[in-house]
DNA sequence: CTATATTTGACAATATTTGACAAGTCAAAC
DNA sequence: GTTTGACTTGTCAAATATTGTCAAATATAG
């Protein structure tokens, strides 16, 4: 499970639109977005944008999604130290 | 710059260690160490590993510092978004 | 200057990621 | 029970990225 995929689909099952559809606009497979919004592969940051254009969705809100989807896989299996690491890297965003 | 090298670098200096003497106990060639040290190349959890136990240092600091590059470059150019995405991120490993 | 330590760039080898395709499941319609 | 449409899954080759080494370039120390 991840965010970017989970909230696409929500959006787009509201919308009514077909996998086949999203995926005709990024010119791609339909089996690969039916793996995008599943969380088997990641969506590039120019697919993201143009889901959100193609959706008319918030495309800060999909970005940010799609972030945390690649910060969580970087921090993988090293849940016993994420917590301080993330900290870490927030401190530096902080400006 | 990165925090695992810049950290490492310093305990190594401390003990008057040479690239090349960490670098002969990873098994690896000098130059890769330098690289490691300066963030152009990021180490595997295994380098850390025997780097921590060959400089005495304590395992899971320097793991979190290389967890904390590999996080940052995750995060990449998306530096307007990072912190709602670390915050996502660092909610779901409250647990 | 000489000797040793570190850095750099180019490179082959390897590993990972990408998207397409074919074949599969499933449910609803016929 | 078969057809249809939407979605899913496994596998493949091609494209990309990462890895570690080598040789050459730069520092740094004596």
């Amino acid at each position: 499970m991840n965010y970017f995929g989970q909230r696409l689909r929500e959006l787009r099952e509201k919308q009514e639109l077909l996998l086949r559809q999203v995926a005709a606009h990024l010119e791609v497979d339909t089996a690969l977005m039916s793996k995008i919004e599943r969380g088997d592969r990641n969506a590039s940051k120019e697919q993201v944008v143009k889901i959100a254009e193609f959706i008319h969705a918030d495309l800060d809100e999909l970005l940010t999604l799609w972030l945390a989807d690649r910060v969580e896989s970087a921090v993988g299996e090293e849940k016993k130290l994420a917590n301080e690491a993330l900290n870490i890297v927030k401190k530096k965003f902080k400006k």
